[in-house]
This record gives structure tokens, sequence and C-alpha cells, in this order.
DNA sequence: AAATCGTATTGATGTGGATCAAAGGGCTCC
DNA sequence: GGAGCCCTTTGATCCACATCAATACGATTT
């Protein structure tokens, strides 16, 4: 299938082997030429603009999707319209695992912003997985990874006051932000409070509210979506010194 | 290590390949031959007591559990001492694929009544699906199920009321005892209101007076754990009816 | 630079479920 | 088979967050 022509700047750039989220990404763990055949595998990328789905509920599911760029809310919609955010997604993390039980999507996938996802047909993830076992194991602790992660969102959702949901979605984002070489106290949100709001259970209001507050206390700088964390162990506190 | 003494008629019995669950559990898609070598791989089975840890948060994760007998609930602890059931198993359902990511059990896995489990060992496992094209299908479909019914929660605390989350769990409840050949509108609870009400992110006594409000609605009868749903439709109603 | 529209903040009021409290019922374990 | 204890139910009160409402801000368009 490949031309003999040497591949372009583009397809290098775009490679695994080239990328430089390989480390929280599906190529994690692999050896250079294991990531040469997963380079192999992820056929194409695709670009989805802001507000865009990557794809919706319903939807077959024929492949996995890795964040290259940009990021995503992921969320479910009841049939009397109510819906819920069940995550947002950066660069290196991946989407479309709700798609494999049913061979259906059972959530919609929306870019924040302009985005890039690189594309992982399953079956082919499948099969080269059979063959390269680190490969293999990483794919495993990436979906065992989503697991964990949603049962924190159930104990924020299920026990947590509004404050410390915030407080731990904002220690979240810092964690995740300093994981891709940004700053761990300065970012900037690229979702809406509404949108806070429903992946934490809250109204808009109380999340706007509660931002207030922490501002109050000398916790964070916040300013619209760009958000300073001032006193980390603060938020940290607010978090564990429920008296249960 | 095996003797050559020929096999008890209880080891034939707790075979994958005589299990009466194997519909619902890892061997779902094998073909016989298949199966007789997850047989292989299956070491060993541990009985739990009720109340007893099946195993612990941060303990070192080797293996996972299929549901033989009995019924299991999964926990998360915070510091503070807060806690949130994040499941309930029944038979054929597997346990520990939160251990995964982290090589650690990040909850805990507690057992309803007295139960069986099978314990699978997870490196032998991953060997053998690297083989076994459908042995492995399963098993990624299994994960992505645990994930989607995870997001199924997310939706239900974040978004609805008390007795649209009861409705929803009792649902549930009677669609998994209806697939393991039991009534789908009688059934024990295992587990008390104050585990329901974790699970719910409610408090107890709300998960109490929703069941005397339907009890009174006559949608349900409850007598203590027993349960009698007389009015399926009527609970569907209230999942689908509330005002955007 | 003005107009528009989505987003955010802040205030006033309402309410669903939490909390506090007490009594009754049914298991479990001697 | 009885004692004790945990579990459940029900009532009264409280409070955290929702809801309703108005204004302000900022980005985008023209």
């Amino acid at each position: 299938m490949k031309s003999a022509i040497p591949v372009t700047t583009i397809e290098i750039k775009t490679a695994c082997s080239q990328c430089n989220l390989r480390e929280l990404c599906l190529p994690f763990g692999l050896d250079p030429r294991e990531v040469n055949q997963l380079d192999e595998l992820v056929g194409s990328r695709r670009k989805i603009k802001r507000q865009q789905h990557l794809y919706r509920s319903g939807e077959a599911f024929e492949a996995i999707y890795a964040i290259r760029a940009g990021s995503f809310k992921t969320d479910v919609i009841l049939e009397d319209g109510r819906d819920q955010v069940t995550g947002f997604q950066m660069t290196g993390e991946v989407l479309g695992l709700d798609g494999i039980s049913s061979e259906r999507h059972s959530c919609n996938a929306i870019a924040l912003e302009d985005s890039e996802v690189c594309v992982i047909p399953f079956s082919r993830l499948e099969e080269l997985s059979r063959q390269v076992e680190s490969l293999q194991h990483q794919f495993h602790k990436i979906m065992s990874r989503e697991i964990v992660r949603d049962h924190g969102v159930m104990m924020l959702l299920g026990s947590m006051r509004a404050e410390e949901r915030l407080a731990a979605f904002l220690l979240n984002m810092s964690q995740r932000f300093t994981a891709r070489g940004f700053s761990p106290s300065e970012f900037h949100l690229r979702m809406t409070r509404d949108e806070i709001g429903s992946y934490l259970g809250l109204k808009l209001e109380t999340v706007s509210r509660a931002f207030s507050r922490f501002q109050e206390d000398g916790l964070v700088a916040v300013q619209q979506k760009h958000i300073r964390i001032l006193d980390t162990p603060g938020l940290k506190k607010l978090l564990n010194h429920h008296a249960a």
C-alpha cells in the first residue's frame, strides 16, 4: 500500500514514534520496534473543530481515538433530555472505550477546542496486541485506569459537598496539566461553568459561587477560564478534613 | 503440582466447561476447545464468608475473580473515613479489573453473603488471550461494559432525584436477576438500606422513605429485603418522564 | 467602535434530601 | 428459643444547593 516515495515531514511528525505524547498514550512501555508496528496500525488522523462531534451515542464502533491535540468532553443523554458530562479528555488520552462492549458508542465525544485525534481501528489493535505483549498490557492498563477514574467520580458525586468537588476537579486538572509539561498552578480551562457543573453534579451557579469563595479565601485566582492555583495544600485540606 | 489421581466430582463441577454461568462470564463466545484451555488457567476457587474481604484497597493485584456463587459489593474509602459503594456484583460477573492499572487493588471487595469465586491469575489470562482471539475479545467487552455501567451510575448520581435513583436501581437488579434465570419481579436484596444509599448517593433514611413511597403508590411490595415489583412500566415512567 | 450573544457573577428565595431522634422488627448468635 | 443487636421505619427540623432573576462581562461579528 505504501508508495515508494519518502514519507513527508507531516507523516513523520504524526507517527507514534515521533510523538511527544507517547509516554502518556498507547505506546508507553513499547520498545522502538514495537512502536513502529503501532505506527502502521494508526491509519489516519482526524481534525475535529470546536463543538463538533468525534462520535455520537448509537453510532457503530470501529475505532478508538488517541488525542493528539486539543481536548474533548464526553456526555450521555437520557430520553427526557437530561445530560451528564462523564469526562474531560486531554492530549494523550484515549476516547471510545465505551463502544467495545456493544459495538456501538454509548456516549457522545465533543471537541472543546479545535482538536486532532489518531484513529486506531479496533480490530487491528486487538490483532496487534495479540502479538505484542507490552501493547496488550498497556491497553489493559488504559482501560483499567478509566474504571478507576470513574470510581473516583462516583465517590465525588456520591459523597462530596460542592466545594470539595470543585477542589478535587481543580487538583485533578492541575495534575494532568503537569503531566503534559505545563504549569501545575496556572492553566486555562476549555470548558464552561455549565459543563464543569454537569460533570460535578452541580448547577453552573453553584460552580461559579464556589470559584468566588475559593478566590475570597485566597486559594485560587480566577479570571473567567484562566485559573491560578495559589494554595494547593489548602485545596487538598478541603478534600480530606471533612468530619466523617 | 497436580496429583495423578482422577479429578474429583467437585473439581469437574466447578470447571468453566460445566459451569452454568458461562454465558454471562469470561467463557462467553468461546468454542468448547477454548473453554477447556480457560479451565486450565482458572487455578483455584476461593470461598468467602459473608462480610469478609475478597481483596482490599492497596493490596498487590495478581488475579481477577469470577463470581461462582453469592454476591459482593465494592467500595472506596477516603482518608477521612467517608466511603462509597461503587458497585454490587452478582454471579458470573468479574471482580478486580480496577487493579490492572496500578498493579494494586484500588477498592475493597466484600461478600454480601457466603460466596465463592474462581481465581483467574491475570498474567496467565493475558497470555491465553494472546492466543485465543475470542477470549481476548470477551475480556475487552467485559472491561468496556464496566466503563459503560460506571457512566450510567455517574448519570444517576449527577442528575437524578432520589426516587428516580431507586427506580433505576430496582430495574437494574430485576434485569440482572432475570439474566440469571430468576424472577424479574420478585427477588431478595442482599444489601442493607445503608449500602443501597451509599451506592445511590443517598442516606439510608431517604432510601427507606422512597421504598415506602413506592409501596404506597403500588409500584412495589416491600418486606424488608424481599422485593416484589408490581408495576414495571410505572417504575420506568418515573425514570423518563422527568421534565428537563 | 457598536451591536449581539453566549458566558459568568451575584442576590433572593425555595426545596429535596440530610440530620436528628425515637421506636419497632427481625436476624444472629448463644 | 431467648437476648441482644443491627436494621428499618417514620416523624420533625434544618441546610446546602437549586431555582429564579437581574446584571455584567467578553468575545465575535459587522
